[in-house]
DNA sequence: AAGTGGTCTAGACCACCAT
DNA sequence: TGGTGGTCTAGACCACTTA
């Protein structure tokens, strides 16, 4: 869709540098529905016209929100508000990864994990939960298994705990029948986009129900990560436990920069 | 110290977008050495006027050289060469953190952890530690255990291997007499800033040797974190690999953007 | 050819730091 | 007070996409 209107003009309450306060006026355009998941935004000369100030400090803004994730660019063709579908998305939370066996392996570099949804299930939040997902303890969850395989052998068990008021009439068909990852789901029928995620990870043995859907040894050392996602506002969206066999695959991660 | 001579024009080779070429000629002239760690630039002017370009270029070829921690501004300063010694780096890099009991549990927040070194020998690299830091299996290596203590009990064995060739004449005094962090002394010492890092963890059970470090039990799960740090043009500098007791901390990462 | 983002420039002014 | 980085502007031109 396109978005053709340029906004009004910045109220004049700024706090801080122009381009700041053009970067939160866009975030809170996109936040309230206003561009949404998908859009082209209006060209960067209307914008700025609109808001009333020079094309290098809209660029400068857009710039930060960009590298946010919250916009796209394309040249020649426009900016449009970031979509999950994109496979960088996916490996954006996405962060386990086969280990090289031998030297003569092929580095097959990252590798599609294929979900299979194992349980689907409504409860009350426990403690841990409420706090996670900044609800009551007794409030109205989801939770959902899943198994992910990586080359035809299970690696990691996944449980989304989600707060069910905010996912209203998410059923396991709907669930099952998602076109694309969990994440583009929320951002496609909840307006939730994701934006980061916290880890906390930890070696602990497997428990039964785990290693019943991993196909292990129950007691077996594995990988417990605990993800909360976030969306607009550092508000919690998802919480999520991710027990990984780490026999013959690794839980990656990059520091500092990539560039 | 000052570098007050501006760099000599840039040659016509250039690829890609000037500022692009402005970069990589600032990262040539800090990997040569001829801006130090700790060094202050030259005015923004006055290396824009030597390069022949325009200040705004000059600006965003430091803007991605600051995103990348080589760089530092301080406004009404200058720009200076990325030193090692803030807490900041340390926290780039160590990613240990206690886990929050109860509700009623301080919010500590980080916490430095106590250093001591355990080991320091002399060896052959083996096939792993060679792949690792790009060198021959059978060249000489250091390798340095430590054990790493939060509020006074230990939680991570680290393990440092290094090639005996990049470190020259590094003793176990001077290991230990080393007035900040182990990246620190490198910079310092052997004038290698490390930009990044890999790190693959997985769960495992302990072995006897970290048992013993640890004061824990011979099979207990714990974490194993790989990780190869590099330096400029992706060279490794160091392997490795950090053993955490995850009874009451996690190993903790944020992902995506953290503004 | 027209429209988009991407690069580059030149200059004005502000905020901060040392002296 | 003078020098530094930080912000903002206005305009020219380039590279890419679509029609």
């Amino acid at each position: 869709m396109k978005s053709r209107t340029a906004p009004a003009p910045l109220a004049e309450d700024g706090a801080g540098p122009l381009y700041r306060q053009v970067k939160r006026e866009l975030l809170r355009l996109v936040e309230a529905g206003r561009y949404a998941p998908g859009d082209t935004l209006p060209s960067e000369s209307v914008i700025a016209g609109g808001l009333g100030v020079s094309i290098g400090t809209l660029r400068k803004a857009v710039d930060e929100l960009v590298h946010e994730h919250v916009l796209v660019r394309r040249q020649g063709k426009g900016t449009f508000v970031a979509l999950h579908t994109d496979d960088r998305f996916l490996f954006h939370f996405f962060h386990v990864e086969a280990r090289e066996e031998a030297e003569g392996e092929p580095p097959r570099g990252r590798e599609y994990p294929q979900v299979e949804c194992v349980g689907f299930a409504r409860g009350r939040a426990d403690d841990i939960e409420a706090q996670a997902l900044h609800i009551r303890a007794g409030d109205a969850v989801l939770r959902i298994d899943n198994r992910l395989s990586l080359a035809g052998r299970p690696v990691v068990h996944d449980r989304l705990v989600l707060a069910a008021q905010t996912f209203r009439n998410l059923t396991e068909k709907r669930f099952l029948d998602r076109p694309s990852t969990v994440y583009n789901l929320y951002q496609r029928d909840y307006g939730i986009t994701v934006l980061r995620a916290r880890e906390r990870a930890r070696a602990c043995p497997a428990g039964s129900a785990t290693a019943r859907i991993l196909g292990v040894a129950p007691g077996l050392p594995v990988l417990e990560v605990h993800r909360i996602a976030l969306t607009f506002g550092e508000k919690p969206v998802e919480y999520r436990v991710s027990t990984i066999n780490t026999a013959g695959h690794d839980y990656v991660s990059v520091l500092a920069k990539q560039h």
